[in-house]
DNA sequence: CTGACATGGTCTAGGTATTGGACCTATGCG
DNA sequence: CGCATAGGTCCAATACCTAGACCATGTCAG
């Protein structure tokens, strides 16, 4: 078995604090573009595309802070702003890579699984 | 580099399909809850501890129509309803194992950085 | 016989989070 | 002057989530 255990499910344990944190609708998706090199806001809205402002402030705020990010302001006018992975932040994507790599491989078997219950759903209904 | 790239961010990739399902508050906790093992309905809801009825229920079923999760339906009276994995449940066991050990390993840094930043706003502010 | 309890949910009311859009700063450009 | 630009913040409206009441039905205590 994986080394995974009930520590996972305990409200109080380090994985599920950081599970907590990443375990949101736009953290892995922020990584993921910071991962092709440093970005600007802007850059990533539209990179992302459908992440509102105020999210995407927000989600950037929280990398940083729990350093997976690192914020760079040049004082211009208008102010120019680089967001750029961590060390800590680039060592993540090793295993995100493998999340990654799993729903690419298995993503057919999830589509299958989606329409035999939605098949399910219409025989029991009729 | 590992193998993620411009497709993660596209909106219609089936990465950010997958992602977008096990991204959110609680899908990685209630299958690291059945990762144990075969579980009824209140056993995961005191498992996890604080996840609410409707959300259990919700994140169960979307799980089960994914095809991660074998809901089988005792028609007892009081009912009873188990929860198991399925093979592709299990196969998803072994990146968040990735993620987990990753968050196990790197909790420290992550804290530090949360420490330091709190530091630098306390500066800033003062 | 009456009534409480148990399970696995669903429904509703209220609170929290997220969204889209207006607005702000300050300068350069026509 | 007046608009554009970059990176946000603020607010109102909306979506989402929570706690708790409620449902069905059979079993067991009294």
């Amino acid at each position: 078995m994986i080394e995974m255990d009930q520590r996972v499910v305990d409200q109080q344990c380090p994985i599920r604090d950081v599970l907590d944190r990443i375990g949101d609708q736009w953290s892995l998706l922020v990584l993921a573009a910071l991962q092709g090199g440093t970005k600007r806001f802007n850059e990533l809205m539209r990179e992302i595309g459908d992440i509102s402002k105020q999210m995407l402030s927000q989600t950037l705020k929280r990398l940083e802070q729990d350093g997976f990010v690192l914020r760079t302001l040049f004082p211009e006018v208008p102010p120019r702003v680089e967001y750029a992975l961590t060390d800590l932040g680039r060592s993540f994507l090793e295993p995100m890579g493998g999340l990654v790599r799993w729903a690419d491989t298995h993503h057919q078997s999830i589509v299958a699984a989606r329409r035999q219950y939605a098949g399910r759903i219409t025989e029991a209904t009729a």
